[in-house]
DNA sequence: CGTTTGATTGACCTTAGTCAAGAGGCGTGG
DNA sequence: CCACGCCTCTTGACTAAGGTCAATCAAACG
């Protein structure tokens, strides 16, 4: 079969297939059209809201891996959902010392923490490919006091975020935390229509174990361990859950009756 | 000396008092007078508008210790501030294990993980003889609609109680734990104006290792330490700080060098 | 004044952390 | 294209921190 090669640009293509000139922002996804709307800000507003609202959102920056969407410290202005990809949020005590770990995926919100002292308390860097929306929090403040549904669905994603703290177990095993970290990641993807037992892990072993307050080294046995029993399948970052029910079970501690 | 035992109640000793009938709330406090006021809802109002506020408060409510404020699971209604005394909220999972922990103390804000799915997450029980105020949500939501300012410190709270989420330290050791714990305690104290060196602590060694995620014997064993090393006092649950210096260095993690 | 509940202390054991070595990928540059 | 070095991950052997079990003590409470 032979290729034929063409060199021709996005904007003359674009003009080619629509017969107009390339707009400035031509496949970018709104709110009212985001697959995530259900699970962002913008819940519960009418289609005459969510497109007001969405004249605020910026949504130009892809961040590719490794590149800081803001750090600990920095000032803070404006508010950021994931709209595709995964960030890692982390803390350092005075000592440089890492505190504090968590990951943020698809539809989920970050910077909500600098609100309270005005500077952002977690450092915030991409882990793949991802693009954020954004919006500056005086925007939102604003938008928030005359859109009262909005008002209502912040709170709202405020207590969401507040619950989802209250995960992380400190009683709980090694292979507790293990089972409850994948049931956590499997929720997230599935609530956003994906697989609920296919996914790939963004984040590398060593932020997986630093996110649980285990070694790396445990996380790879309990990998290794959850593979031999079956209950799982891993290939380098793809995973694949055979027994969610029994992951289930593990978490709640009840492992090898 | 002789005792003479007056049998008289608090209504007929108000009305000789001040030659008035008692009212129904006689001796409240009032936001507007209360110590607190800068650090709970209303900071940052003006005084029409935390007079505004007030008129929404109940405080009827005392406890007494053991005494159930909400239930994990009740349908969620009202938001709680903790005017004096503290409470313990604790979640429980499916087959009924504790998998949360934490306390309220006076200042503090609790319910708001309840909005989100209209129910409460956690339980909350007083740990000593407690005073609480309350306002309904829908109350709340109206409130913040129409007083910006009021929604700016509701966010403000919300990202607050973020903040101090991220302060569970998954790799720390016990002792380091264990310091954080003391020095937390210590400011919330400090922030209402007490010592910050001296104070009792109305949870039960149980309660502290439940909510550190260590053994009641570990934490028994730590106050003897730190005891030992004249780092503090301690003389049932009352606490004395001798080094809060100290406490700070063993919480990062440079105890013994 | 016994009974109960919470705190302390000691002896022992388990879990998971540490150290060390090796394997598998990935990108860079010769 | 292959070789080299650099990561990340895996696996094994040993160790230590802290959990468990049990006994005792102290305070609270009816």
């Amino acid at each position: 079969m032979t290729a034929i090669h063409l060199s021709i640009s996005l904007t003359t293509l674009y003009s080619i297939y629509f017969a107009t000139p390339m707009p400035d922002k031509p496949f970018q996804i709104a709110c009212d059209n985001c697959s995530l709307a259900n699970l962002c800000m913008p819940m519960g507003l009418s289609q005459a809201e969510i497109q007001r609202f969405d004249h605020f959102i910026q949504r130009e920056k892809i961040f590719h891996k490794g590149d800081t969407i803001f750090r600990q410290g920095d000032p803070f202005h404006t508010i950021a959902v994931v709209r595709s990809g995964a960030l890692k949020l982390y803390q350092l005590d005075e000592e440089g010392e890492l505190t504090g770990l968590q990951f943020a995926l698809a539809g989920e919100i970050v910077g909500l923490d600098g609100i309270k002292d005005e500077q952002y308390h977690l450092s915030a860097i991409a882990i793949e490919t991802t693009a954020i929306c954004q919006i500056t929090y005086q925007d939102l403040l604003h938008l928030a006091q005359e859109i009262p549904s909005l008002q209502k669905s912040l709170f709202s994603l405020f207590s969401q975020q507040l619950n989802h703290h209250y995960h992380v177990n400190l009683n709980a095993t090694a292979e507790q935390r293990f089972a409850k970290f994948l049931l956590s990641i499997s929720a997230r993807v599935a609530r956003r229509g994906y697989s609920a037992t296919q996914f790939n892990l963004s984040m590398s072993r060593q932020d997986i174990a630093c996110y649980l307050g285990l070694a790396t080294e445990t996380v790879s046995r309990l990998f290794k361990r959850f593979s031999d029993e079956n209950i799982l399948a891993v290939k380098k970052r793809e995973i694949k859950i055979h027994d969610l029910r029994q992951l289930q079970i593990i978490s709640c501690g009840h492992s090898h009756p």
